[in-house]
Parts: C-alpha cells; sequence; structure tokens
DNA sequence: TTAGTTAGTTAGTCAAACTAATTATATGCG
DNA sequence: CGCATATAATTAGTTTGACTAACTAACTAA
C-alpha cells in the first residue's frame, strides 16, 4: 500500500503544514512587528537567553543580519544586550518584559485562529492531531 | 483532561508545525532560488497557470510584489507570461518546463530530509502522521 | 457613453538578506 | 611567553523583496 510509504507521508505532512501556519501567518499583523523580528522574539522567549551567534543560527540567519534585527529589537525595548560575564566578546540577549508581552500578544492571535478550528474537530481528531504533533518534534529534532 | 483541550492542541500542533518546517527548510539552498520565488513555482505547478492577481492572494503579498517577481521569474526562463484570451488586461502565468524541474529538485532536496526521518517511525507512527495532515489541510482550508 | 472598477506595471522607499572587512578578545602551539 | 589563528559582534555596501502611490488599459454597468 502506498498511503503509507515514507514519502507519501512526509509529501503529505510537508504540505499540511506549510497550508496550516500560512492560514496562521494572517495573524501576525497585530503585533505590529516584522515576521523576521516576531521569529527571532519567539526564539528567545522559547530558548531563553543567548549569544547573538546562537540566534542567528536558530533563525538560520548571519550574524550581521541579526545584529541588525537584535539592534532593531533593542531600540524598540523588546530585548536587551548584556555583557557575556566569562567571554568579553559575547553578548547575552534577553527579552524584555515588554518583548515577552508583544510577543504573547502575537502568539495569542495565532493560537485563538488556529484554537476555534481545533475545537470544531472531534475529541477522537484532537487527540490524533496531538500525538501527530508530538511526531513531528521527533522529526524536527532528528540528526 | 487538559491534554486534548482545544488550545493546548493547538499549541502543540503549531509548535511542531514549525520546528519541521525551520528544520526542513536547510534543504532549499540546494535550488540556488530564493525562498519566494521557490515559493511561488510551487503554487503555480500545484495550482496550474493563474492570474497575477491570483498568485499574489495565494502568496499573501501584493500585485506589484508578485509582478517583480514574476518578471524575475520570466527573465530566469522559470515561468512564461500568457495573454488571457478572455480579458486582454489579464495574464495567465505558466511553469516553463526549466521552471518545473528546478521547483521539483527543491521540493526533493525537501522531501529526501523529511522522508528519511519519517523512514525511522513505525508503520503505525507513520499511519498517525498520514491522519494528521489530513486534518491540518482541513483547519488551513477552515472558513 | 461615460463613470467606476479591475488587472497589471512603474516608480520610489524601506526592511532584511547577503558578503567583505574591522575590532576586540580567546585560544593554542612552538 | 608570544604570535598566529580563530571566534564574537559590528560596520559598510549591495541586492532582493516588501510596501504605497500613481499610472495605463480594458472591462462593466447605469
Amino acid at each position: 500500500m502506498a498511503k503509507d510509504d515514507a514519502l507519501d507521508v512526509a509529501e503529505r505532512v510537508h504540505k499540511a503544514a506549510i497550508r496550516m501556519l500560512r492560514a496562521a501567518r494572517v495573524a501576525d499583523a497585530t503585533t505590529g512587528l516584522s515576521a523576521p523580528k516576531l521569529s527571532a522574539l519567539s526564539v528567545l522567549v522559547f530558548g531563553g537567553a543567548m549569544s547573538l551567534s546562537a540566534l542567528a543560527k536558530a533563525e538560520q540567519v548571519t550574524a550581521p543580519t541579526m545584529s541588525k534585527l537584535v539592534g532593531d529589537l533593542e531600540a524598540e525595548g523588546l530585548v536587551a544586550k548584556r555583557a557575556d560575564k566569562a567571554d568579553k566578546r559575547g553578548l547575552r540577549i534577553e527579552v524584555t518584559t515588554k518583548g515577552r508581552a508583544l510577543m504573547e500578544k502575537g502568539r495569542q492571535a495565532r493560537l485563538a485562529l488556529l484554537t476555534a478550528r481545533v475545537a470544531k474537530l472531534s475529541r477522537a481528531e484532537r487527540a490524533q492531531l496531538d500525538a501527530a504533533a508530538a511526531l513531528m518534534l521527533k522529526l524536527a529534532a532528528s540528526p
């Protein structure tokens, strides 16, 4: 049976994830923040304070790109740069209370959109979705 | 039980989808094409030839932005513009053979990455993932 | 027929990506 | 130890991709 062939499953999950996130994306406007800035902020909130290079790597951009983004976020009071005690070249980039609040707002808007739709599913379907979420995380983390 | 609450499920699926696609994204470099161009090309391949405004809407950008992107893609020989017979103002944007091949290459690279990981799952897990894909499409299409 | 709408393009601006080069600090080897 | 090399972040300059405003051409309906 072709239906559970790894390639076909990868294909369908890939496409479905893209469509779902694309639909959710329309909610981002509520923050007034650009997608790259919102995304960087989100990584900081969930991953905790980190160096500029670590953040750049997480976001798959170069250090200069992230340097500029973080500079802008700092100017808006959404993140703060602290010196790294152990390494004088390095930074610790932290989310401020204001930054956390704004990120949370955008996140809520996205989730509200998705939640309204998830709520229409049956209990069994929600369980199915939840189990798949764990699997997708596993795929993402896979070596 | 909180575990199948709609908000929690939405939250976990949202995060998992983001992480999975972020992991897959590293493969896009193989095409030499930028993300917006690759994405537009992909919409054309799967959605078939369409007008500029339809493509712009699908990609959630404005008409001028898409006009420039399509112009670039045309210059690279990846798409072709044809006049709309019924409406002389309109265009039909078609993918060329070359465009289709390049898009397919990028798609394969992404999917190869995911497929390798999906293949490590059990048959039951793949089935679970596949069922969830259908549900995510439903969420994306939901009004 | 003419007023209003829709399709697409052009012009101009800004944000976000890159590479190359700079500065400062760490690290490691002879 | 001292110098070469590597690493962290920034600065400078360029390109790409996003927007709005303004335009032309063509369609639609009063």
